[in-house]
DNA sequence: CCCATAGTTCGGAACTTCGGAACTAATGGA
DNA sequence: TCCATTAGTTCCGAAGTTCCGAACTATGGG
C-alpha cells in the first residue's frame, strides 16, 4: 500500500487549511484529534454530532487533512494513528488554528440548530 | 434589480467564512477592500495578481463574500460600494480574520511561485 | 490458510465553479 | 428624448469536485 503523503512544513499553503477546515465535519475531527492529542484509529471517529459518516468519506476526510499539513498518520498494523500538527502549523502560521477552532467553538448555536434539524429530519 | 442580501452578523458561520478566504483570489480582494477601508466599484479589483478576473467570475466573488458576512456592498449609482465588516467578524469571532490574513500575508514565496513574474507587487 | 478488522480505491450521481454572451440599470451627452 | 457608455448581474453549458456504496487491499490472530 502506498505511503501516507505528508506535506513539509514549508510546502503548507493557507488555502488548503482552509478549505480542509471550511468543513464543519472536518473541523470537527480535527479539533478532536487535537484535544486528545492522538486518536487511534481513524474510525474511533466515526461519528460526528449524531450524524455517522461513511467509511470513504471518512477516509477521504483524513486525506484532506492530512494532505492540507493538519495531522500526521501512521500505520499500526492495521490501523492508522493521527497526530495534529498544531505546533508546526502554529510556528509556520501564528494565530491561524485557534482562531478557526476558537471560532467554531463560539458558534454554539448554530451546532445546537444543526444537531436539531438533523434530528427533525 | 434586486437588492444586495447581507447577513447579519450572528446568523454568520465560520464555515462560510473559511469557504469564501479558501479562494487566494477572494482572500487577495478582502484584503484589498480591507486595507483600503472602503473599495468604489467592483472592477476596481479587475485583476488579482498577473491573472485578470472576468466580470462574471467577479461578480460571483463578491457575491460570495457578501453572503458569507464579510464585505457590506451598497450601490451608489451604476457602481457598488464595498466595505469590510472587519469590526463586526472581530467582535463575533475574535483573532480569526487576523489569523487568516497574516496566514496569507506570511505565505509569500508560494505567492511569488503562482505569479512567476512578481516584479511588482 | 481463513477470517475479521481497518482503511483505500473505484465509479457514478449530485453538486459546485468558471467564464462567455446576453442582459439590466444608471448616467451623461446630443 | 434617444442613444452610448459604464458597471454589474444572470444564464447556461462545460469542467471540476464531492459524496458514498461496493469492491478491494493490507495486517494480525487463531
Amino acid at each position: 500500500m502506498r505511503p501516507l503523503f505528508h506535506p513539509a512544513i514549508e510546502d503548507v499553503r493557507p488555502e488548503a487549511i482552509l478549505h480542509a477546515l471550511a468543513d464543519p465535519s472536518r473541523a470537527a475531527i480535527f479539533a478532536k484529534i487535537m484535544r486528545a492529542g492522538c486518536v487511534e484509529a481513524c474510525s474511533a471517529v466515526s461519528a460526528v454530532g449524531d450524524r455517522v459518516i461513511p467509511k470513504s468519506s471518512l477516509s477521504n476526510h483524513f486525506k484532506v487533512l492530512r494532505e492540507a499539513g493538519l495531522i500526521r498518520s501512521e500505520r499500526h498494523g492495521v490501523e492508522v494513528r493521527n497526530h495534529s500538527r498544531w505546533t508546526e502549523v502554529e510556528a509556520r502560521f501564528p494565530g491561524l488554528l485557534a482562531g478557526i477552532i476558537n471560532a467554531y467553538a463560539s458558534d454554539i448555536d448554530s451546532d445546537v440548530r444543526a444537531a436539531k434539524t438533523a434530528a427533525s429530519q
